[in-house]
DNA sequence: GTCTATACCCCGATAGAC
DNA sequence: GTCTATCGGGGTATAGAC
């Protein structure tokens, strides 16, 4: 591996080997990794990718993260902190008509408006994130309980199913712009469609417009 | 690795390590490829993995496949064959208002009829898919092609999104079901539900029950 | 905080006996 | 058709200098 230039450590914000105060790499690691498990996989990844890619060695990774692991789980914390906000957001709320689709507005908000990047790596990487989720069941789970509120205390398990795909049209969507020529707007906006079509008689205040 | 005992070569067919006649050697390892590929995807499933379930050795796997990748093109090809004989049925048919109609529940029946395997596999593999198909494109080219002969020659690509949104409608079924408690039925059901309302307005053939 | 160097392991793949 | 044995390489991870 060749040894790092001036340029080079001045463009990631080092001066002769010192970094400078409020050092990011952990969160270079975190981009990177996010960028190379999205398109390669997590199992397809390795560390020294991840490395030459930031332009330090594996070992300086160590210092960052102890293990592999625990570099996916960082990607992890951040996504499942936002549902975690998210069901604690709606269990506080009264059970209004409304509240139903108020969550559902807020779910597909929470995965579209800062770009499609977490669901795209959830599209590539769904074995990684059943088996290196930080607690036990980890998004899934999550997504079951969202599921549940929405529902409400009656719901059926065909309702359940039709909620939960909605939940995931977004996935699909991803998937199906993959092999079309469709720019991020477009999926999003046939997500939304999807959804609406899937909640249509289920939520009686989702999107009329 | 523990040598193979006489009744455990009498199980998988030999007898005196002579194998007999219309041996399905290859056929085992398509099965246990097929399965362990799903449960731990691709990368992670080691050719070792594979030999210790069918009791014979890592080398004995060459024999019957060149290589990894071909055992998972063996995965494909099956597939694949499927997907061809329905755009050829297809492409041979004169374009009546129903044909649209047809062709998706062609489609459905194909993915769903003979189990859930194919779709778990995809699920689980979506980037191997992209990477390791025979050919380059492979499954999500041919499922293109299926969405054009379905949406035929004047169709929008928001249209196109949601054609392919419906027909993968099995693979997000399958993704929902695995967190509820939701046996291959009520997948399939949930499937062809949230197919039926995606094209609801766009097949006047469909699904009139 | 990053480096060089290395340990250790398992992977896919091959050679050659039986 | 399956075995034992082995090869080369890349994987994660660690030790210790700077």
């Amino acid at each position: 591996m060749a040894a790092v230039g001036a340029a080079e450590r001045v463009r990631r914000g080092t001066v002769a080997g010192v970094r400078r105060k409020g050092s990011d790499t952990r969160a270079e690691i975190q981009e990177v990794a996010l960028e190379l498990f999205t398109a390669n996989g997590y199992d397809a990844t390795s560390l020294r990718e991840i490395a030459e890619r930031l332009g330090i060695t594996k070992a300086a990774l160590y210092y960052h993260y102890d293990s592999k692991e625990a570099i996916i789980h960082g990607v992890f914390e951040q996504r499942v902190a936002d549902f975690d906000a998210l069901i604690e957001w709606a269990e506080a709320q009264p059970r209004t008509p409304e509240l139903p689709a108020e969550i559902f507005q807020r779910w597909f908000d929470l995965n579209t408006t800062s770009g499609l990047r977490m669901i795209r790596f959830a599209v590539a990487n769904h074995n990684a994130m059943r088996d290196h989720a930080p607690d036990k069941g980890g998004a899934m789970q999550r997504i079951q309980r969202i599921v549940a509120l929405i529902g409400g205390p009656d719901v059926t398990m065909p309702e359940q199913m039709r909620i939960t795909m909605a939940m995931l049209s977004i996935n699909i969507a991803v998937m199906a712009g993959q092999g079309l020529a469709a720019d991020d707007d477009a999926i999003i906006a046939a997500a939304k469609e999807a959804a609406t079509s899937l909640l249509r008689d289920l939520l009686p205040g989702y999107l009329h417009h």
